[in-house]
DNA sequence: GCGGCAATGTGCGGGTTGCATCTAGCGGCG
DNA sequence: CGCCGCTAGATGCAACCCGCACATTGCCGC
């Protein structure tokens, strides 16, 4: 009997856009060069939740401005023209680092919930402090 | 060198803002009641690029929201009157589910990452190849 | 030709954020 | 006393971001 007018919207799960979105493209091109509709599936395959492809295409473009990526078209196949993107030095060095900051914001996260998911047998609802 | 147009409005290191803001937010919180000004300053003590306060309230409301967690007028001790926040259960189902997603989320990186970095495992590369 | 899929792009509406500003209570200092 | 600063919270505004829908181009099957 929750309010069920509670408006999550947000999920259970990271969603990946803004930053995260943008790592993971990043990531994802460390590896192969690829245009926007591949990694988006790429995206699709981890199981989080995808976000919209004008949002991937977006931040491709976005990235592309910050000078993170670099990209060109790509005709070589048939059917409809690709924007290839490849990583470039500022890029990659971008990515290093976000990776490095996310590990202390993970560690932040275990570092808050340490002591209290440890079985809790206690119920210590209020372990406030004296300020 | 670089064209300097480049609106590189991402820090090297995550924002926290959004769902990340929130479960630090709940994170901090399912160690101790707390306020609004105290969080803030919880955040600004991990060294990651601090939101606005403004954004810390705003968040906070929105959590009371989507019912993860609960406030109360604190008026105990002297000065403005404080709004303590506690944690719900749902609160706590909610941040426990989305830290297992961030670990996913990590592991999609680590995962397009490795094999680049130092070639390490032989993890199987991404069998991308023509679609 | 027509529909469908690949591949990219964009306009719009709604939500979020940062900046600045505002209120209010309390304490210190000349 | 008046003034300033700190604590604590809130908000108006402009800018931004995202999801949805829609449009476009190129090739294929029928």
């Amino acid at each position: 009997m929750a309010e069920g007018s509670a408006r999550a919207r947000m999920g259970t799960e990271p969603r990946l856009h803004g930053e995260l979105l943008a790592t993971s493209l990043l990531a994802f091109l460390k590896g192969c060069n690829a245009y926007g509709y591949q990694l988006a599936r790429q995206l699709d395959a981890t199981g989080l939740p995808q976000p919209d492809s004008g949002t991937v295409y977006r931040a491709l473009r976005q990235l592309e401005g910050s000078g993170f990526v670099s990209s060109f078209w790509d005709t070589s196949d048939q059917g409809p023209a690709r924007r290839m993107y490849s990583l470039t030095a500022a890029g990659e060095l971008f990515l290093r680092a976000w990776v490095e900051g996310l590990e202390r914001y993970r560690e932040v996260l275990r570092g808050a919930l340490a002591g209290f998911e440890n079985d809790g047998t206690a119920t210590e609802t209020n372990g406030e402090g004296t300020p």
